[in-house]
Parts: structure tokens; C-alpha cells; sequence
RNA sequence: GCCCGGGUGGCGGAACUGGUAGACGCGCUGGAUUCAAAAUCCAGUUCUGGCAACAGAGUGCGGGUUCGAUUCCCGCCCCGGGUACCA
């Protein structure tokens, strides 16, 4: 009989399915090991060959613990809300969860093709109630909770209270919004809003006027990270920053242990390079600088202080609220037409056309605290007003953008640091020696640094800083398919629902749209279901009204990590996000796999979350995933991204019907290193089949299955246990490329040796069954095993079968004639240094021309030099 | 611009911490089997010269360290990714 891949897969799906041959169980003495994948979020257009890359790669380690003996989590489910389902349902009417669930009947039915090792029975779907109950539930407790910069921990909201109680505002260390400082009596004076108010500020969950950036085309605010090159991700519509109220959700008050977390994981190098430069620290100081003539003061922050004497202007954002104030009467009108033009200017535009040189002087001076001198105070859109304090002390001959500005505009440019050439453009040298900077003058940069900053602060006009580029999450969208918020309003204060009323379930509508007064689609909702158990409606617009908008995105996907570990029926599940237990046993993900594209967003608030979550006493670490692989992209032949706008996507059902499910497994590692972008080619997929076909008939004789139970020779056993060495230490490695071609030499190797013993065949088989596990089972319950090969012991090498009688090494002699000699089997790395006896060995061989050096390296070569 | 990766046959790619470069697969060439084809099997396949044995060169380029470098160091070129007025 010849091997038939698809009855013999159709029949182990089945098999599998049936049995529940890959359920996890939390009551286990065995370790643990948490393989997890970035749940793929279920397009209308389904899977094609590049998503299963990191599934398969993943599903092959699983596997592999599992006959190390692990007791493996290998979960899967759906990040079901988003932008696509909503936009098809805008043009079509369609509600998407209707088509949202069947977009996940079709993921599910392509999925199993594959032979995926999931624990279906912990499957998550982001936009079941029974799910975003608890995100909601994660919200409430961001929204109750502030950041305690004192302890680096986030603490319940009544703690602030109780340190508002008892001394208002004074020794307190924590990350918020700018705030008026306040005594404990005053504090219990504040009327009751005016208190809520406060708080907001201080929230990790909070709402603010901030400005964000706003899609038109889509209607929709979106975080940082959604947008790129001032375009939106999804679908390319133009951005543009804007002033609004927005639901934000304050992890830059974790930013310095986000990069920290980072030392503690093994994620790759490029990956935490990435994060760092998203995060963004910098390091220096904020200094005060006095208007001359008026009674305001220009905070900067600088990192380099040391240049001080150096700052020969200052430069405020547009937006900066101190530029109305300070601005002359005979400079308002070029001010004004200024702060216009910056108006007009897109964010496309702006960053653009950084080259392009504009400002306005404001016609006022500030005084440079250290040097007591007076310098101009201008304007410039190349000032963020969102980065620091929103302005700069410009120092011309170290900074280009300043440089640019002195030059365009005239102004002072003045060399600080000894050597420095400043003719054609600025020298931004971060070493050397100070000059024309009074006392520092003759130092280094390094120690001048320290010097300023210690006047600096003796002075009392300014401190050491950190700033970090990172921006708060805004978490709000003006979207219908998301989570609703927990929220209502009164006054305009948000309130959060009782915990038990959750889930507050996204109500019915018949329109996607915005309503006509502008609200959200929610506002089209006219009975809210918010009281699940005793099924009390409140009316929209009657009692308090509700948030309207709904959570972006990222909000499911940033703890569904932790619902997997939950066992249990429907009541338990309902009990709790998860449960202390389940979490303590199965702690952070030891493997996680998925796209390096979520760099920046989702594995961001992925750890964002979890240190959140872990502050509040729910999680026993702090960090979700030790381990992170990024797959590759699988392109088109072309290289170019394989898409359905494209049409050049293959679809992997159309791979399996033609070559099977695990040639198809083989094959997308057999491609390359996981990590790599690679092109899908059809022409090397012969191979892996020609490879299995070649298994199959080491088991058999014709139709028969012919395995026997003869002692296995020397030969045997070598090609056997070559291939266990490689295979386990490459998955050790986690390379799943690399063990394909053991196995294709092994299955070579044992055919010429024409080996049919079970003694080889059986371990053999269980190598395999990582790779390609449907043909694997099959042989497996050939060789007469009932259970399933899933959990069976993986083989254990023995390294005396790749030993020889004695190896040939060849010899270099003078650099040009080669000699073999033949070296005793033993002698190996631990002969490394050992001249005398390589000198003996070299010397029987060259007899007379005695060698003047030998030099014996492991294992294998000796060079002779004369 | 800055920060990370990476450059190995006709192609995808091996080579663990410096130790016989090109494993394995694809493709190609020749052969066996076949009436023929498919499938299968055998041999060859880095380049140059040679019928061959063999000799020389060879891991982007130029230097260096070393008995020995794809691997380590310095300078340059090219490709991919991230980021972009972040003071």
C-alpha cells in the first residue's frame, strides 16, 4: 500500500478531536510549559500560507515537550473585534458578529487541516461577552487605580484618597496630569465633583483633553502606534492631531519598568531595540529660564546642560500657552500669521517638510540663569509641543535643527566645547573639553555635565529629569464593534457600573454609522442591556448617559494570555478573569510566537497589563512572555506581500489536498529560519513529499507493513542516534528548520542499510512526530501502540554510537603538503594543548622531519608547522 | 540622519561557543528501469584549468589578529527592518 496522506490524515484529525488527545489539565504534577500563539483575528479573506508559519513552529515545540514529559497549554482563539468587520458591515448592513462568526467557523475549519495540537476547550473569542466581561472588569480596576511613584507600583484609587485626607497634595509622588497643589482640609472642602475631578487626573484609566490623532475618513481616534507616517494602519486615511476628550490609559507611568522588563526576557535583540526606541528615555535636565519684563518663566529640558552657555535663543512650540502672554504688541502680528500658517500645515506636511526652516520672534527675552545674559525667545513648529516641556534652549553650534534656525534667522551661533567647527553646520560632538562657559571651562563633558546640573539645582531653578518619548495609550474609539465601556456620566464625570453588572453587552443596532448629531454608532442604541441578572433596562439618554464610545482593538488582546489558563464550566469561568491557582501554575507564557509588527502596540500593553495586573495582586510575575519568537513573512514567489488585493495568495487547503498536511509542515520550515522573511515556492514542497514517501516504505515491504525485531547493527544505531543529537539540539534552539534535513539523512541512510527494525523505527517515528504527526500516529498504531504518540518518551541519545574505532584527520604540513594521519577515536576536545602526544603522532608520520610545533585543536584537525 | 539585523554555489539555505565551507532540498547533467511516460533508483554538480589524477582560487570589498577566520577586530559598499524635528 502506498502511503495515502489523506485518509491517513482525515482519520488522526478525527481521532484527535474525539479523544481529546491535546487537552491540558491544571491539576497536573508535571511541569508546566505554556506555548502560546498571537491569536489571528478572523478576516473575511481567511488564512493563507504565511499565517500558519509561527502556528506550525510553535505546535512543533509543543509537541516536543510534550514527550520531554511537560504538561503543555497550547491554546488558540480569536481577537474577533476590529475595524474590517465593522467597515464590511458599514457597506453591507451585515452585523458583524454574524460575520465575524462565520469568518471563525472558516479560520476553525482551515486550522484543523493542519493537524495544530490546540486545547480547543480553552478557546477565547474577544468579543464573547462571557470574554470582554472581564476586560471591562481589567478597565474598572485601571480606572480605581494611580500610580504610587514613591513605591514604582500602582496602588487603588483609596489609597490617594486617604493621602489627600491626611496631608493633600504634600509628599506625594505620582504620575498624573498637572495639577494645583492642595492641603488635607482643603481636599475635604472640595465639593464632591470637584474631588472626582481631581482624581481623574491621578487615574491609570482617565479622561482627558488631549491631542490625539483623528481619522476622518474612518471617524475614529487612534493610538500612536496605529498610526504610521501620518497615515492610519488600517487603510492608509490621512491623520491629522486634534484636541479632544479622550479615554487614555496612563502607561507612561510605567515606562522606566517597561524598559527595565526588558533585561529580565529573552525576546530578540531587534525586538527590544524597538521597544526601547518607542519608549524613548532621555536623560537631563529642566531648567527655568525668566521673561524678561513679565512675570512668567520658560521651563526647557535639555540633555545637554553643559551648552548652556551655548544657548544663544530660546524656542517655544506654537502651542505653547506662554506665547500669547510674552509676545510683544509690534511682534502679534507676525505671530499671529505664524501660529496660522503652523494651523494650516497637515501632519503629512510637517513631517515632510522637515528641511524647511520657519518661525516668528515674539519680540521678548528671557534670561539665561546661568550667565544671566538675554537671549531672544522665538517660535517654531520644529518645537513639539508634545515631547518635554514644549520648548528649548537652542544651542546652535551643537544642535543641527538650531544650527539651521541661527543661520535662517540670523542669530548667534557660539562654540562651547574646544575644537568645535561650526561653519557649515553644527558639530554635535558629545566629548571634549568646555570653553567660553566660565567655570566649566577646561572640563570634560561628562563632568561639566555633573557640574551644571549640581549648580542648577543649588540655584533652584531647575532639576535633573528623565523624559521619555512614550505617550499615554488613548483607548477610546468612536466605533460600534468594541468593548462598551463600564462608564456612565454625571456631569460629565464618569462613574464606573458595578462590578456585578458586567458584562455591559455591546447593545443591537440596525446602522453602523455615526448618528446624526455626531455620537458614535453606540448612539444609536436605544435600550442598553446593562443589567444582566435581574434584566433591568435603562433607557440611553433617561437615568445617567452612557460612554458611547467603545475600546480599541488592543484592549482583549492585552490580558486573553491569562483566560486561557482558566479550567473549568461556565459557572467557574464566570467567577473570576482567572483564577489565583491557574495562574500560579502556569505563570507566564515559556514560548510565545507571533509577528515582530506588534512591536510597538500589542506587545507594549501586553506587559503593560500584566505589570498592572501584578501591582494589583492578581498575577505572581510581572513579565508575560519569557520567550518571544517572531516568524517571518511568508511573501508571494515575487516577494511581494502575498494579499487578497494582490491575488497572488495560496491558500494552504489547496497544499494539504494536493500534498498533505504534513508536507505542507515540513515544507514551511523546511523554507528557512523561522524568523525570516521568505518567499513561498511551490518547487521545494516535491522534496518533503518525496521524503515522506520514503519514510513509508522503510515500514514497509510492497503493501505490507514489515517492521522487525532484529537486534539492531552498528550502522543502525549511528544513523539513528545522529539524527536524535541533531534534532533535539536544534529544538533545543529552537531551530525547526534544520532538523528536516536530519531526518531526510536518516531516512536515507536507514533505506541503504535497507534497517526495517523496530529497535530504529520506533524512536525514529517519535522524531518525527513534531514535524509531521499525522503519518507519525499512523506508523506509530502500525507498530502496534493503542495510545497516541503524543505524550511517549522522547528518544535519549547515546553518544558512544557515533563513536568510530578511529578517524581520519588530515594534516597540513608547511602549509602545503597534506598528510592524513590517523588519530585514536579518544582523542577529542580534551586533548586540547597536549603537544607531546600530537608531536608523537605527527612524528611516526613524518618520520626524520621532527615538527617544531603541534598544535592540537578539539576534536578534529592537526596543523603541523615546521 | 540615528538605531538594530544581514550579505555563503544556478536557487532556498547548512556550518553549535574560530577547526576538512557548501549539509539537506530544489534545479541541472548523465545513466538504470520502461514499448513509452510518470514514479523510483544510481552517479555527478562552488568556480577556473585538465580526459583524469590533481592544482589554484573562493563565504560583499579592503586591511588586521591567529598555526587556522563564513565565524573575532578596524574601515568601506550593498540589502532588509525600526524610528524620525524627542531638544
Amino acid at each position: 500500500m502506498e502511503y495515502d496522506f489523506s485518509s491517513i490524515e482525515r482519520k488522526w484529525r478525527t481521532r484527535w478531536q474525539q479523544e481529546l488527545t491535546f487537552r491540558a489539565q491544571n491539576n497536573s504534577k508535571k511541569e508546566k510549559f505554556y506555548v502560546l500563539d498571537m491569536f489571528p483575528y478572523p478576516s473575511g479573506s481567511g488564512l493563507h500560507v504565511g499565517h500558519p508559519l509561527g502556528y506550525i513552529a510553535s505546535d512543533i515545540f509543543s509537541r516536543y515537550k510534550r514527550h520531554l514529559g511537560f504538561n503543555v497549554l497550547h491554546p488558540m482563539g480569536y481577537d474577533a473585534f476590529g475595524l474590517p468587520a465593522e467597515q464590511y458591515a458599514i457597506q453591507t448592513g451585515q452585523h458583524p458578529a454574524k460575520t465575524t462568526q462565520e469568518n471563525i467557523d472558516r479560520y476553525r475549519e482551515q486550522l484543523d487541516l493542519i493537524g495544530f495540537s490546540f486545547d480547543w476547550s480553552r478557546q477565547v473569542n474577544t468579543s464573547d461577552p462571557e470574554f470582554y466581561r472581564w476586560t471591562q472588569w481589567i478597565f474598572i480596576k485601571l480606572f480605581h487605580s494611580w500610580y504610587n511613584k514613591a513605591i514604582e507600583k500602582a496602588e487603588p484609587i483609596e489609597t490617594l484618597i486617604r493621602h489627600f485626607e491626611t496631608e493633600g497634595t504634600a509628599n506625594l509622588n505620582a504620575v498624573a496630569d498637572d495639577y494645583q497643589d492642595f492641603t488635607a482640609e482643603e481636599w475635604k472642602a472640595f465639593p464632591f465633583m470637584q474631588q472626582r475631578e481631581i482624581l481623574l487626573k491621578f487615574r491609570l484609566a482617565y479622561r482627558a483633553e488631549t491631542v490625539v490623532n483623528w481619522c476622518p475618513a474612518l471617524g475614529t481616534v487612534l493610538a500612536n502606534d496605529e498610526v504610521v507616517n501620518g497615515v492610519s494602519e488600517r487603510g492608509g486615511h490621512p491623520v491629522e492631531q486634534r484636541k479632544m476628550k479622550q479615554w487614555s490609559l496612563r502607561i507612561t507611568a510605567y515606562a522606566q519598568r517597561l524598559l527595565d522588563g526588558l533585561d529580565t526576557i529573552d525576546w530578540t535583540d531587534s525586538l527590544k531595540e524597538i521597544q526601547r526606541n518607542w519608549i524613548g528615555r532621555s536623560q537631563g535636565a529642566q531648567i527655568r529660564f525668566a521673561v524678561k519684563d513679565h512675570d512668567a518663566e520658560v521651563e526647557v529640558f535639555t540633555t545637554r546642560p553643559d551648552t548652556i552657555f551655548g544657548a544663544t535663543f530660546m524656542v517655544l512650540a506654537p502651542e505653547h500657552e506662554l506665547v500669547s502672554e510674552i509676545t510683544s504688541s509690534d511682534q502679534k502680528k507676525e505671530i499671529a500669521s505664524y501660529l496660522e500658517y503652523t494651523k494650516s500645515r497637515s501632519e503629512r506636511e510637517r513631517m515632510s517638510e522637515t528641511k524647511k526652516v520657519t518661525g516668528a520672534f515674539t519680540g521678548a527675552y528671557a534670561i539665561n540663569p546661568i550667565t544671566n545674559t538675554e537671549v531672544p525667545i522665538w517660535i517654531a513648529d520644529y518645537v513639539l509641543a508634545g515631547y518635554g516641556t514644549g520648548a528649548v534652549m537652542a544651542v546652535p553650534a551643537g544642535d543641527q535643527r538650531d544650527w539651521d534656525f541661527a543661520r535662517h534667522f540670523n542669530l548667534p551661533i557660539t562654540p562651547v566645547i574646544e575644537g568645535q567647527d561650526v561653519s557649515d553646520g553644527a558639530d554635535e560632538r558629545k566629548d571634549g573639553t568646555m570653553i567660553n562657559s566660565d567655570f566649566l571651562n577646561g572640563m570634560q563633558v561628562p563632568q561639566a555635565i555633573q557640574t551644571i546640573i549640581d549648580r542648577i539645582e543649588e540655584l533652584g531653578i531647575g532639576k535633573r529629569k528623565v523624559n521619555y518619548k512614550l505617550r499615554d495609550a488613548v483607548f477610546s474609539r468612536q466605533r460600534y464593534w468594541g468593548e462598551p465601556f463600564p462608564i456612565y456620566y454625571r456631569d460629565d464625570i464618569p462613574f464606573t457600573m458595578d462590578e456585578d453588572k458586567l458584562p455591559i453587552v455591546l447593545p443591537e443596532i440596525n446602522e453602523f454609522k455615526p448618528t446624526e448629531d455626531g455620537d458614535p454608532p453606540l448612539g444609536r442604541a436605544t435600550r442598553w442591556n446593562w443589567d444582566r441578572e435581574n434584566g433591568k433596562v435603562i433607557e440611553n439618554g433617561k437615568g445617567f448617559p452612557i460612554e458611547l464610545n467603545t475600546m480599541p482593538g488592543w484592549a482583549g488582546s492585552s490580558w486573553y494570555y491569562l483566560r486561557y489558563m482558566m479550567e473549568g464550566n461556565k459557572e467557574t469561568r464566570a467567577k473570576e478573569f482567572v483564577s489565583a491557582e491557574a495562574v500560579s501554575y502556569w505563570k507566564q507564557v515559556d514560548l510565545y510566537m507571533g509577528g515582530a509588527e506588534h512591536a510597538t502596540g500589542h506587545l507594549l500593553y501586553f506587559r503593560f497589563w500584566t505589570k498592572f495586573l501584578h501591582d494589583m495582586g492578581y498575577l505572581p510575575f510581572d513579565e508575560p512572555a519569557n520567550k518571544l519568537i517572531n516568524q517571518g513573512m511568508i511573501q508571494a514567489e515575487d516577494g511581494q506581500k502575498m494579499s487578497k488585493r494582490y491575488g497572488n495568495v495560496v491558500n494552504p487547503d489547496d497544499v494539504v489536498a494536493e500534498h498533505g498536511a504534513d508536507a505542507l509542515r515540513l515544507h514551511e520550515m523546511f523554507l528557512g529560519p523561522i524568523e525570516m522573511h521568505k518567499p513561498w515556492n511551490t518547487k521545494g514542497i516535491e522534496g518533503v513529499s518525496k521524503f515522506l514517501r520514503k519514510l513509508w516504505r522503510l515500514y514497509h515491504n510492497g503493501d505490507d507493513f514489515a517492521v522487525t525485531d532484529e537486534k539492531a547493527n552498528k550502522d543502525e544505531l549511528k544513523a539513528l542516534h545522529k539524527c536524535i543529537q541533531k534534532v533535539t539540539e536544534d529544538l533545543d534552539r529552537f531551530a525547526f528548520n534544520t532538523p528536516v534535513s536530519a531526518f531526510m539523512v536518516a531516512v536515507n541512510e536507514l533505506t541503504d542499510l535497507q534497517c526495517k527494525k523496530r529497535e530504529i523505527l520506533e524512536p525514529l517515528t517519535i522524531l518525527v512526530s513534531c514535524h509531521a504527526p499525522h503519518i507519525a500516529e499512523e506508523l506509530w498504531s502500525r507498530l502496534g501502540n493503542e495510545d497516541s504518540i503524543s505524550e511517549v518518551a522522547w528518544p535519549i541519545f547515546n553518544e558512544d554510537y557515533l563513536k568510530d574505532d578511529s578517524i581520519t584527520y588530515p594534516v597540513s604540513f608547511n602549509g602545503k603538503t597534506r598528510f592524513q594521519i590517523e588519530l585514536p577515536a579518544d582523542m577529542g576536545r580534551e586533548e586540547v594543548g597536549k603537544e607531546v602526544l600530537a608531536h608523537e603522532v605527527a612524528q611516526k608520520w613524518l618520520a626524520g622531519n621532527a615538527p617544531k610545533k603541534v598544535i592540537v585543536v578539539p576534536g578534529r584537525i592537526v596543523n603541523v608547522v615546521i
